[in-house]
Formats: C-alpha cells, structure tokens, sequence
DNA sequence: TGACGATAGTTGTTTAAACGACTATTACCT
DNA sequence: AGGTAATAGTCGTTTAAACAACTATCGTCA
C-alpha cells in the first residue's frame, strides 16, 4: 500500500509525479536507516564511512589497497579520501606505506586495532542484527526484489 | 538480476547478510540518484535541503509554515532548521514574521523571488526531467512495486 | 633522454552538518 | 496567581563534506 510518505511528510495532495514519490521515499528510507547505523557506530567514534573503509580493507587481506581503490569501493562517494583515512591512522585503526614498486600510491592496510574494533566483534554483530530488523518484515523474495530495483535504478 | 554492486565495490565474495546487500544497494542508489539532483541545483546555488525547504513552502500557501513544521515535512532529517532558513532568507527567496498569536513560533513563507527560481519553472522542470529519467527503465508496476518496499523498510 | 601528459595523493579553503546549550514564550496544574 | 514543565527557535562550537589547486612520481615517445 503506497501513500505513506504522504502522511510522513503532511502533505494532502497525492504526488503528480510517480518518479518523484519514488525519488522522495528512497532519500527517506535512506535517511532513516542510515540513521540508525550512525547511531549504532557513535558509541564506537565511527561514521558511516570509516567504518565502511575498515571493511572494505578487512576484505582486502595484508597487502591492504591504494587509497584511490578504497575510494572505489566505497558505497558512498566520497571525495577526500586522504582525510578519511587521516582519522583512521591517527586512532590507530589502519597504516600507510609507501607502494615500493610505484612511489605514486599509497598503500593502506587495517591494523590488529582496526580488526579487533571492525572485525567480527560485537560492533559487526550489532550492526547485522540491526541490519536484519531494518528488513524484517521482507520475505525472502522481497528483499531479493528491491535490490534488482535498486540495482536497476543505476543502470544508465 | 541481483549482484551488480558485487562488481561495483569490486568485491568477489557475495554478501553473506542479503539485508547488508540491500541496504549498501540502498546507500549506493540514494547516493547516485541525490549527486544528480545536486548537480542539477547547483548552478541556482541551493542544496538540495534548501530546495526541498522552497517546494515544501510552495505548497503552504500565503500564511507560510512554522519552522518546526518545514522540519517535519523534510524527506531528510535535518537537526538545524534556523540555518537552513537563514541562508534562504539571506537570498530574500523566503521570508520570517514572528506569529502573533503565539510569540514562539517563526512562521515561513515563501516570497516571490522564491516562486521565481522553484517554481513552475525551467529548475523545476529540468528536475521533474531528470526523475523521470531516473527511473526510465521502470514500468509503472515496478515504480509502484519500489515505492511500496521503500516505505515497508522505514514500518517498524 | 628529456619533455609532456597522466596518475596518485595531499593540502587549503569554503561551506554545510551535527550536537548541545541557551533564551523566550506558552500551557498546565495545584 | 505562581511555579514548573514543555515548546519553538536560536546560537556556539566541533566535526565533516565539497571543491579546487598543488606536489610528486611514473609512462611514453619523439
């Protein structure tokens, strides 16, 4: 049953526009779920994207990546990644060092600190539980389907 | 066919929580579809919070809106609406009057400058094209289909 | 080999977001 | 009526985002 945004927002007339009904109601949800990992990461010191970085280097394995792969990867575009990966290093969390082969790149590896906060502690499980309760009421099918949605939405 | 933001991140392992794939597919599409709305603003100097505040006002009529209410009707959360409003104001496309009848609310209102650039005009326009184009790729069922999934993640 | 352009990061600066503390006004309640 | 809590905005400060300019290194090819 769609409409509800009608009610979130207060407004009385019905959208003219199906594309910006669907426009609003994925900044909204965006917005509210976002939200609430924020919240699950404050306590840690993390934003979304620090933490999103400590992950993406968790995948990468010792060699860690260039800092313009992280920039890549990340979910999020992000323009400065060098301040990014600044606060990171200066909590501890990750280290930098200077690629030998190409003296350009910047390689940038997770620490044991980084893993013990990021890795598969009760920060991660936290944050899949809440993952999982964002989408609770989804059968199966449904969560499969808004993803090919979403997907679809950037293919242009 | 879901597993494009696999090959986005750049990842080669699939996601083990198809919560976690759809809320980063979510992050990733709010992320690109908001950048092009920003672009489209940006030669008219406003965020994409302050047109969403002029669109809001447009259809609040003469009497304008109290400022808590312009913040409740925001499809993003935003936790300073006094600023928000001042830079609108510092433009002269909105107007404050303190309320007579109770002296804490600031009501809003949109002035005519305002109307002239967010209104029915080329901005709104090249906006309501862009949306559209968005989701070019959708049949009417499937707009409707992502509206009604969106609006199922934020019901708990 | 040495000039040119391309690439990888960094830094400076402006602007916006986030969070909490603060002021003014009203509503309630005994 | 008078004290108290609640409400509506505003302001100060810290932190992060955005954008552009800059440095260093590498690849290429005449």
């Amino acid at each position: 049953m769609t409409g509800r945004l009608l009610s979130e927002i207060k407004q009385t007339k019905p959208f003219a526009l199906p594309e910006l009904e669907a426009f609003l109601n994925l900044m909204r949800s965006a917005d509210t779920l976002a939200r609430e990992i924020t919240g699950v990461l404050k306590p840690s010191g993390l934003t979304g994207a620090q933490y999103n970085v400590l992950r993406i280097l968790r995948g990468a394995g010792e060699a860690g990546l260039p800092c313009g792969e992280i920039g890549a990867r990340l979910v999020t575009h992000d323009p400065d990644i060098t301040r990014l990966i600044d606060k990171l290093e200066r909590r501890g969390l990750v280290a930098r060092a200077r690629d030998v082969a190409d003296r350009r790149v910047v390689m940038v590896r997770i620490t044991a600190a980084g893993e013990a906060l990021a890795g598969d502690t009760e920060l991660s499980r936290a944050l899949n539980d809440l993952h999982r309760a964002q989408f609770a009421r989804f059968e199966p099918a449904h969560l499969t389907q808004l993803i090919d949605l979403l997907e679809r939405c950037r293919e242009r």
